[in-house]
DNA sequence: GTCTATACTACGATAGAC
DNA sequence: GTCTATCGTAGTATAGAC
């Protein structure tokens, strides 16, 4: 730990600052959109400090997008491959940490998939969501407890219900302290709806 | 009709492979990502004639967006206001027909829901979703039938597990033609499970 | 490390010949 | 209506002074 300090911002290397603004940025308008010139401007700094610290927008973008990613797994990874939880435990704790990260982040989702779509290749080998999904014992839980479904069409809809308020929230939702208050709300709606879903 | 015609694309003017190629393009890689030279290129035709047809990338674009809008709105809206559907024929007509839409239009959710983060203030008078909904007999079937939870929260369940699949299927989804049929058995899925949710 | 000035490239749009 | 050639601008990246 450091000497305590007070102020938030100024004393953060430039380093730091063009990170967290590139953060800021990336996420907001997506790669293309965002200039270089907006996130120096939001870092308050040079924009030749940008490719000084960081060799090219590309690099930093990369940077960017695999701590998001990281944060994508690190939610679901460590639940879904919990053998000690049941299914009706997992489901809950995934769609309460779900949407306490997505409110925490509200672009992540739209951000993610839409440089998925706009990049599929830079993506191949990073994303095999469904070879780590298809071992976990969250789908040997699903299989068991409804044979006659795919897994896939359960996760889809728990995510669907999870994350698509995220995403479409422009067009749902009114405000953004109502949107919050909703989704606290839909915490326990969806872990309700799930599991009545699975005893069909 | 005009005369009988064997070619597809070879006999269409200018102007509507301009438009087609625009409407392949936009939808694919959104306003910021593509070119005009792209459009052109993927019409055959030269770059000036785009500017000569239509003023500017930006007006084509709107075009397009209208016309995509348009399509969304076409779907749900003669079936939300329908006072001679019952609830669950209301819901069994919107998934069928979204996932027919959406099979047809896989890039549209990501696309419309992509543009309208880019650029809240262009959509501000053109989407007036909540307002249409608000009064809908849709609305009233639902609190009618659940008073006890707000019709959002089901509404958007609903068009997560219908609309979400198509945003993230780069991610979940193996092949192209696995999903449609995928696609197709949700229909039945979809519309059971919600018919359960309103029962609960 | 940080700045100013600038090179280089890519894009949207238009002028002008046919 | 359609093409080639080009203008103007905006964006990434770098050179070089401090």
């Amino acid at each position: 730990m450091a000497k305590s300090k007070e102020a938030k911002n100024l004393d953060t290397s430039t380093e730091e600052k063009i990170i967290q603004a590139a953060r800021k940025v990336f996420t907001q308008k997506g790669y293309v959109a965002t200039r270089t010139r907006d996130i120096a401007e939001e870092a308050g700094i040079n924009l030749a400090l940008l490719n000084y610290y960081f060799r090219s927008k590309e690099k930093l973008f990369q940077m960017i997008m695999a701590e998001k990613l990281q944060l994508l797994f690190s939610v679901v990874l460590p639940i879904v491959n919990n053998d000690d939880l049941t299914l009706d435990e997992k489901i809950e704790t995934l769609v309460e940490n779900y949407i306490d990260l997505l409110i925490d982040n509200p672009d992540l989702p739209l951000f993610v998939l839409g440089e998925i779509k706009a990049n599929p290749e830079g993506f191949k080998d990073r994303l095999q969501v469904r070879k780590l999904l298809q071992n976990s014992s969250f789908i040997r839980q699903l299989r068991e407890r409804k044979p006659d479904v795919e897994p896939v069409h359960f996760i889809v809809s728990l995510l669907g219900m999870t994350v698509f308020p995220f995403i479409a929230k422009q067009i749902l939702f009114a405000d953004d302290s109502t949107f919050k208050m909703q989704m606290e709300e839909r915490k326990v709606l969806i872990t309700k709806w799930a599991r009545t879903i699975l005893e069909t």
